[in-house]
RNA sequence: GGCCCGUUGGUCAAGCGGUCAAGACGCGGCCCUCUCACGGCUGAAACAAGGGUUCGAUUCCCUUACGGGUCACCA
């Protein structure tokens, strides 16, 4: 048989990332066993409806890759895939189980129900359904329906015995039956609720694996009794522990925590972000840990899923967005932080191919970027103590020495590269008889203004340029002097 | 509160009766080196607690603790 998944989120403006987690676990699912990958639209809770936001979920599955294969946009040969244009179909499904005795009408007021509640100390009130319409006679029945009063349809549990269903993840899981209540599966508005529209288009959607968060583990038991009362076969359920933000909280986009559009605005790689939440509760047979969509079809299993919640870490997820940046073909890397350079340097004259190359092994984000190139444009206020480095073997007088001495043959060289730049400095330092660190760190410095720099003292100069760097270096000599 | 689920270093995690309890991130140290970064080497750091079962428990069972979820005419 065919696996076949569905994504179904509500359109809310963002990708969260545990969604996207979801998402990406329902599409290897399918694709590591040659299956179907589905987008429903849960568009339903017309009150968090947001304009556009469809246009959101569609653009995220393209950049990350997992491309659907039947959904609202692409049709498919189990539509419609956007739930607000199947609602006219439940109430019959409904209906089905009231011949059947699966289901009853209820025409109990919302203000007996809330009578029914029962507080404990701590003031929380539960309630179960006293069956009170259960007994309604066919005739009762009738004549309320006649008489035009609200009702919702129950679903009838059964009383006594147990359920038990077996979730891929959390193994086998019973529950009395005595504890399940009457679920709503059509509200007085005539609408379904949720599970019961869940229920119904993940039959007719022919969907294989059901694949969602952990809280849905304590519903699943009357899900599958749906299932049961229709005559269908339930389908295996597959839950997932959450993603949190610390011990406490699961990831939400209302505390602050970013979402999959934030981490990319903020410079981090589309395929590092989808990298490292692949590993967010599900681990490999082995210590792979770098993986591309493509490995992923290939080794993911769903025994490599895990049971307990994982804390998302920035940290970690910075370390993987640098291996990817650093593992980049050049060309490639270089027409990715290319436009941020451009805008990142202001002096046109400057080589940002160069300036790309220096900076690939030590970005761990895109946005590292202008603070990292700052000072190609404008050097820098410093204060001399900048100079005077323990391990380089420098104070201030070796530094204003070394300046000086450097400015003749930076003067002298007529062909200005890298390679010319770098043999003529060694030639000096040896002729001088001192460290390399002893004319090279001062350079450095004079040329960067910072305690740090991407590229040493030659690097720098050759992007400078001759003039640049012999005026820098004389601001130097002018600040030790 | 009832019911359900979970618990291996700070974090992600391997483990599926016998291991010196992997690996990665982060952190510390060393090396490389014209700074930083990269790279290499290295160090500290964990089985929630107590009972069983067993020749032997991180692994199986029970209890406790602590977390989380769920008990809507919301999705």
């Amino acid at each position: 048989m065919e696996i076949r998944t569905r994504f179904a989120p509500s359109p809310t403006g963002y990708m969260h990332i545990g969604n996207l987690r979801t998402a990406l676990y329902e599409f290897l699912i399918a694709k590591s066993q040659g299956g179907k990958f589905i987008l429903r639209i849960e568009d339903t809770d017309q009150e968090r409806y947001v304009e556009g936001a469809t246009e959101i979920i569609y653009n995220t599955l393209k950049m990350t890759g997992l491309t659907h294969d039947e959904g609202p946009d692409i049709g498919g040969d189990y539509g419609p895939y956007v739930q607000s244009e199947r609602m006219g179909m439940y109430l019959e499904y409904a209906l089905q189980l009231v011949e059947k005795g699966e289901a009853y009408y209820c025409f109990c007021t919302k203000e007996r129900l809330e009578s029914l509640k029962v507080s404990n100390k701590e003031g929380t009130a539960f309630a179960k359904y006293d069956r009170h319409c259960l007994s309604l006679s066919k005739e009762e029945i009738q004549k309320n329906l006649d008489a035009g009063m609200p009702y919702v349809i129950r679903q009838k549990m059964p009383t006594e015995g147990t359920t038990t269903f077996s979730d891929v993840v959390y193994g086998d899981i019973t529950v009395e039956n005595s504890e399940l209540d009457d679920q709503i599966l059509i509200k007085a508005d005539g609408f379904p609720t949720y599970n019961f529209a869940n229920v119904v288009d993940d039959h007719l959607m022919e969907i294989t694996h059901v694949v969602r968060g952990s809280e849905y583990l304590s519903s699943t038991p009357k899900y599958n009794l749906l299932y049961k009362a229709f005559g269908w076969t339930a389908p295996e359920y597959v839950h997932l522990p959450p993603v949190m933000r610390d011990a406490h909280h699961k990831l939400s986009k209302r505390h602050g925590d970013k979402s999959f559009e934030d981490l990319v605005r903020e410079g981090y790689l589309v395929e590092a972000i989808v990298n490292y939440i692949a590993l967010l509760g599900w681990s490999p047979s082995d210590n792979q840990e770098i993986f591309s969509l493509e490995e992923l079809k290939e080794k993911f299993t769903i025994s490599g899923l895990s049971k307990s919640p994982s804390i998302f870490d920035i940290k970690k997820l910075t370390w993987m967005n640098s291996e990817y940046i650093k593992n980049m073909e050049f060309e490639k890397y270089f027409e990715l932080v290319k436009p941020r350079l451009e805008e990142a340097v202001k002096t046109k004259t400057l080589d940002i191919r160069k300036i790309a190359a220096l900076l690939q092994k030590r970005l761990e984000t895109l946005n590292d970027i202008p603070r990292l190139v700052d000072f190609f444009d404008t050097l820098p206020k410093y204060g001399t103590e900048l100079y005077v480095h323990k391990k380089m073997k420098t104070t201030e007088e070796i530094a204003l020495t070394a300046l000086k001495a450097v400015v003749p043959v930076i003067e002298s060289i007529d062909d200005w590269n890298e390679e010319v730049i770098h043999d003529k400095l060694m030639a000096l330092v040896t002729e001088l008889g001192m460290k390399n660190g002893q004319v090279l760190w001062p350079v450095r410095t004079a040329l960067s203004g910072e305690p740090t720099s991407p590229g040493g003292a030659i690097e720098l100069a050759d992007i400078l340029g001759k003039e640049e760097t012999l005026r820098r270096i004389a601001v130097g000599i002018e600040k030790l002097s």
